[in-house]
DNA sequence: CTACATGCAAAGTATTTGCATTGCA
DNA sequence: TGCAATGCAAATACTTTGCATGTAG
């Protein structure tokens, strides 16, 4: 998983320029295990920046994301960000319903699943969710954050 | 997978009442394959309910959702229902990007996995996305349809 | 200095709610 | 006939866009 540092280079490779902001996003996703919703974030950096406005937080969001920084997953409740899993180690997610924090499944299933030649396979996903070990112990308050 | 009457009878016993536009409404999923958005339903319907508002069909997918007769899953563009899959048989899916039909997969990876026994699991995911044999032949626009 | 980043305001889109009227059971 | 279903209008998110100003490089 990325560090500040690397994702700060990463954009400055691509001719991003590294504003104030940006370098507290970068931290904030570094540093963060689970998923964060275009709120969340807006209500972490406001802390830091008094006129901070929604749309510069899409803004870098998307750019972050398009640039490869960050994955996007839709939940049923909406959009959420969490810093890119390193290249080149394929693998899946246990996601916890209650904190969202996410733990890897190295076993893909999709060699062993029998697809018909006539289907062209482009992506897959497998998600497993439930609870994490912290949040058992914890109250599970209805929550959702996929299907099946 | 429910045909019509099936639809509507489920509807019925669970006290909804059986208005005109509910009866399309059904035959339109019944006889769908793949996966419709608001839009698309109240785009079909509109054209025989001139009156049609988009808030009907929004409650009434919700309804038909909520009573179990339609699945809702959230796509990156927006969430889509399609009937629900007849109960009993746990089944995943592979889902044409272009056209959005959907085809069983009965094989399903969570026996096989290896979760730790610390995890508690509530469901899971698997869904393989492509182009089906029909859309292979024709272009394929960027479209989006799930992670990974 | 120049081009990109930001804040502000406003526009878009998607979805939900309140209320009066209509119609199924 | 009574209560659920519908249409209409307006409210509420959520997300994007245009433009003037500020600032990294």
């Amino acid at each position: 998983m990325l560090n500040t540092q690397e994702i700060l280079d990463r954009m400055s490779e691509k001719g991003l320029r590294i504003t104030d902001q940006r370098r507290t996003l970068a931290k904030l996703f570094a540093e963060t295990d689970g998923y964060l919703s275009p709120k969340d974030v807006y209500e972490y950096m406001g802390r830091q920046y008094s006129g901070l406005s929604f749309d510069t937080v899409y803004r870098n969001l998307r750019v972050m994301h398009e640039l490869g920084v960050l994955e996007q997953i839709v939940f049923e409740d909406g959009m959420k960000f969490r810093v890119h899993c390193a290249a080149g180690e394929h693998h899946h997610h246990m996601i916890c319903l209650q904190c969202e924090k996410t733990y890897p499944i190295h076993f893909c299933p999709m060699p062993m699943t029998d697809v018909p030649g006539s289907f062209q396979v482009v992506k897959h996903k497998f998600e497993v969710f439930g609870y994490c070990e912290t949040c058992q112990r914890e109250d599970h308050p209805l929550k959702s954050g996929g299907n099946e």
